[in-house]
DNA sequence: CGCTAAACGAGACGGTACGTCTGGTCTTTAA
DNA sequence: TTAAAGACCAGACGTACCGTCTCGTTTAGCG
């Protein structure tokens, strides 16, 4: 089993791989059973790893569950389509076909629910999830402004609050569409969406 | 403890009141404990009552919690602020102070992520919460054309399409906006947020 | 399942089935397992029981093996041989024969050494097996006096001494003989013992 | 620390303070703890010592334990009181006084247990403890023939038989009376003891 | 002197049992 | 028949130790 240099100095460095099996785990469990029944024993042993393990680099299932969710976001991109609309419904429907998938569904909506009441579980989703991918929004308006379609930005404070509301709209709507009514968010949807979104955020 | 005469003739009749004790202390379990540590048994326990006669008149955990949820949206209404944009800031503000309410926050979107892997709860999240309250959507463009600020409706089936983005969009941004960004939904919020809306639809 | 009436009045009663198949599989365990290697969670296997049942009655693995071994010992009986010293050579004997049952022996010593270090057992041990046992040595006496054997006991606090006295020989010699000098108690060694314990009661 | 030359050639030789510090540790830790709730490992942070330095001398705690207590009987000597009834009162006396401490009662107790299920454990135990303080018997009778309080002893086979009855006799009087009844195996109570013995043994 | 090889401390590893808690069911007496 | 009470089975929880294993680090004797 391979192996990274711990911070400390003595003692058998932990093993690198367990990490990975862990998480992949833990993503195999949320597919077959939902967050509420996945159970921290039944991981282990899909990774093929002690209980102890798992306690030893995660405090709990939430936290575990954000990591194995988080990685999921992380093969998001802004790809070139030619225009601000055109760019904007491709990340779009990536987004849907992530939240398409079960392990993202049941495990985003339920760390999300116990961050209703878990301060420290709220922030870690924002560092590990929503931050990290706000630089696709900002990574296209900096494009549409190049491309001439957007003037560039002035008032920084402003600018940061109206990229807060995108998102907001943008990640709310498609994880309602797709959760509670429970419809896909296929093509024909995302460019309603993004035609009421970006001809909203034009005139305003 | 009242009772109410049941559809049988003979036996003890079921108390009418154990209902709404019950319900109301599962909202007060939720406020307290949030969804994962609320138990079946202290909520027997808050409402005097006995696990058996909980679990006669509910399946589990997610219908009861389901149940005891739906009634907080039942208070929604739409106010008469003189324009649609007026009506719809006001509705979105009382959607927003409902989901500010820790038992509507953990218990809504626990059963949402439960529903993910659970078609029959699903569709009772559906008939019990989101479909009941597009009553308010209808109410707002039905006096929108009144007031003549909107054409009436022709195509049925286009105007059902409209009524689920709308829906999708204010509770989705409402939603993220307050669960996952964890920013308040103040009335600064709001008015942008509508402005983005109103203009977005009228202009597509 | 049969069951005995409770203490209280309301609620489902105890199993009294219960009781005796986990003192059953109490000693069976001990048969196969030993002391250390017995297990709360396989005797309640064993017993066809749920773990919380057995814990329900039985606050530790030190107090159920203390009650299951306690059983063994009421087989116990003192014969009628004719004299005193066969009755004493009968009554050790049989009393070695318990010992050499392997679920006597590691629970009975088991239990021994933790009441070292634990009042509440010592003095559980003490009740449910020595005192219980003494009955034995009380027995014997009285039937020598009536055989004349042995004058009437005239100074009950030195009779008690002289009781404990002889319990603690007898028992002591057999455990040791059988447990640390691994040598069976058998009917010429019984013989030798018992005739150096009389005698020397005799003389002194 | 001082070291002592091992029985291969090269490498760093084993510590022997190690040995030393890990045998105090356990009766330290037998003393506060008692067995069952002794760990290995914690004897190791008491001794200063790494958990593998532990396992690579002895191959488990009830080998550990045995060596441990085995020492605490060393220091049993047979003084020279005048007579055969006040050497053997001292030898029992001081038997005595050593099972008095809570690291030999809980420890002799324990391993005597585990050794019921454990032949090389039992075959341990003889040999580290028992055995060993068989001496004291065996002196004792060599001083009485000396001074003609008994007549030399002919038969070998007879003899031995002798010695390990007194032996049972005497070890399983006083474990039971201070373990077992749980009484001090005071002055008053040797002096009794000792009387029977001896009276038995000359008469029979 | 440096080389070699075993012993050292530290601590992570896969396991196993702990004693507790919860879920949902069942069995009693009382209303 | 329903209610309250509480025992029942099943199984997950998070912790503690077990005995083993890998590390990097001494520390002796031999060349």
């Amino acid at each position: 089993m391979q192996t990274r240099t711990p911070a400390g100095r003595t003692g058998r460095p932990r093993s690198a791989s367990a990490d990975a099996a862990i998480l992949a785990a833990t993503r195999q469990a949320l597919v077959e059973l939902g967050w509420s029944k996945l159970t921290l024993g039944d991981v282990a042993t899909r990774a093929g790893v002690a209980k102890t393990t798992l306690y030893r680099r995660w405090s709990g299932k939430n936290e575990l569950v954000v990591d194995a969710v988080a990685e999921l976001f992380d093969e998001l991109s802004l790809p070139d389509r030619g225009s601000l609309a055109a760019d904007i419904e491709g990340v779009v429907l990536q987004f849907a076909s992530i939240l398409a998938r079960p392990e993202a569904r049941s495990g985003l909506m339920a760390v999300v629910a116990e961050a209703t009441r878990d301060e420290a579980l709220r922030e870690r989703i924002r560092a590990s999830i929503v931050d990290r991918q706000k630089r696709l929004v900002l990574a296209g308006r900096s494009r549409a402004e190049q491309r001439g379609e957007l003037p560039p930005s002035t008032d920084p404070e402003e600018s940061a609050r109206t990229v807060d509301l995108i998102f907001d709209m943008v990640a709310g709507a498609v994880v309602h569409r797709t959760l509670v009514s429970a419809e896909p968010a296929d093509e024909a949807w995302v460019r309603s969406f993004t035609r009421v979104l970006l001809q909203g955020l034009a005139a305003a």
